[in-house]
DNA sequence: TTGTATGCGTTATCAA
DNA sequence: TTGATAACGCATACAA
């Protein structure tokens, strides 16, 4: 039995109404009367009736579709920030389209042709790493299309951000550190053209300045993120004469990295050398020892860039950028 | 600077010619003139025009989108599906709308309306642990949906699907077990429910039947899949008179909570009792020991998805059921 | 309160 | 080889 999709026109023949008739009770106008509103909409459900998402974009210009760039949908960060998106999304009646830049500002650029091409209402970011000029972003505004980033943002750009702060939460990071005993702290940096690798070592260098201790440039090394390259670091941090005895690491995947390396090379954790990481991803509890970490509320960050979103889109004269920061928690483990 | 979209009209009016040649020349339709298809590209690309998707979709029914529903987006194994599918889709000029069904048969129904509601032209999909129906999915032959299961499949639904060979891949593993002098395997199973989770018990009953192995119904227990479940069939083992020395578990999640908790208890890995999994997940080289387990090819098996779905799509007549089956490996690690 | 007519941007079917 | 015209399904301004 195959079915055609049941369309207005199906509805109003069967009921001897008018297209528009039944377009308005469908859509819940005030100006219908109370019984005809009733037929219609009982004659809907009874045909199954789905209205045609691309006729209705055809006449009101909006898609009901938002898009979402993430730079890895692997790093379960990003899964759980999308989840929360997800959430309140289809709660609003809005889809998603997902893409990965997969740390690439060319597929960036092209993901966000994409998904301009797919009409979507707005747009949701957070930024590859490679991400240093903004032009295929700042368009967007030229042609009116909302726009919100979260986590990884460009500071300086017009756009609304969802953020934790990450210089606070460095802060203190670093203090707890401090307050565990630690004297020579180093900080394992991402690449710094990502403003939460500059606002996370600003927060260690200002809690390091605070409490008059120690500060070791040899001590703040650049990580790309990958295994190999924290490996690379961590040889570096070892091969010091002054070695340092914590580490806080950019994030949980490089603090993880540091720990599997560093007891490779047989240092002891926390006793020889401390690890701290930021996110609280699963593995944090999985790792031995137990990653001592920052948590970030990633689902409720995903849920609230896309409520910020959704209120842009409503309401186009909000335009004006909005900065909404998130609390961050210190889970305290074994790893320090 | 504000521009509207362009359009079919904009690119006529300014090169005199009618809308539909102007349609056929970038359609790439062979009834053209060299010359005017030449100066038709040529404009489009100085205009900057994107077809409006819409509007095409209107005409043509094909809306370029295709729909993805997994139980659960933070599981890495899905988000790496969904990275090969992205990438297969994206290469053929379609979008993918992605749902999570958090493992509720309800919301899996929700999701699957929101998708035929945005008309997407095919469905991937991995069911949710409690499906215990399918009516929601079977009523999309009616509407002629292509549709593809991959790994989570009804076996006797009329649809493609793209596994592994789970029983031939848990007869390995347990036969490597046997190899490697276990004499006791237990196999800690997950809601039965799941085609995966009965292939990969039976070739489990199958490799202890070939050789000749002691087979005791206490050593095959449920888990829910939860951290929670798995620890309580923990328990029951250890409390077994006849204790076995390995477990077998569905998956690389279930399999960490087991070694955790059996740490807990002082238990020995893999000396006093060994244990595998399923998927070399990222947290399977984390966990200490680290886990031997039974890779999956997850990122191809949601590209090869992607490509039968595309398939499907193109050649409707195609619409008979196709069985994709991918080859695993075992990575021994020190779990075992 | 309801119906008629028009247009959104395409593609497709004619005729020229 | 090109152009005029209709149609896809819906929303809406206007008329009744």
């Amino acid at each position: 039995m195959i079915r055609e999709h049941v369309t207005l026109k199906d509805i109003a023949k069967k009921l001897n109404l008018s297209v528009s008739t039944v377009s308005r009770a469908l859509s819940d106008l005030p100006i219908i009367n109370e019984e005809t509103k009733k037929k219609v909409l009982l004659a809907a459900k009874e045909m199954d009736y789905h209205p045609n998402l691309f006729a209705k974009f055809l006449k009101t210009k909006s898609s009901n579709t938002i898009g979402v760039v993430v730079p890895d949908l692997e790093m379960h960060f990003f899964s759980s920030c999308i989840s929360g998106m997800q959430n309140t999304c289809l709660e609003n009646g809005y889809n998603l389209i997902i893409c990965q830049s997969n740390e690439s500002l060319e597929q960036e650029k092209f993901n966000i042709k994409t998904l301009q091409d797919s009409r979507v209402d707005g747009i949701l970011i957070s930024l590859s790493r490679e991400t240093n000029s903004f032009d295929h972003l700042e368009q967007l505004k030229d042609h009116q299309i909302p726009f919100v980033y979260f986590d990884r943002v460009h500071e300086n750009g017009p756009y609304s951000q969802v953020v934790i702060n990450d210089e606070e939460s460095s802060f203190e990071a670093t203090e707890y550190l401090i307050h565990k005993g630690y004297k020579k702290i180093a900080f394992l940096c991402g690449p710094k053209i990502l403003s939460i690798c500059k606002n996370r070592l600003m927060g260690y260098q200002n809690a390091l300045r605070n409490h008059q201790m120690d500060f070791n440039t040899d001590w703040v090394l650049e990580s790309d993120l990958s295994r190999a390259s924290t490996e690379v670091c961590i040889d570096n941090y070892l091969r010091l004469n002054d070695r340092p005895d914590a580490i806080l690491a950019i994030n949980d995947i490089v603090a993880i990295n540091c720990i599997r390396h560093l007891k490779k090379k047989g240092i002891k954790i926390p006793k020889e050398m401390a690890v701290m990481g930021f996110s609280n991803s699963p593995v944090s509890e999985v790792i031995e020892p137990n990653l001592t970490t920052v948590e970030q509320p990633s689902f409720d960050m995903g849920k609230l860039a896309a409520l910020r979103l959704l209120e842009e889109i409503r309401n186009p004269n909000l335009m004006s950028q909005k900065i909404f920061t998130l609390n961050t928690k210190i889970i305290e483990r074994d790893s320090t």
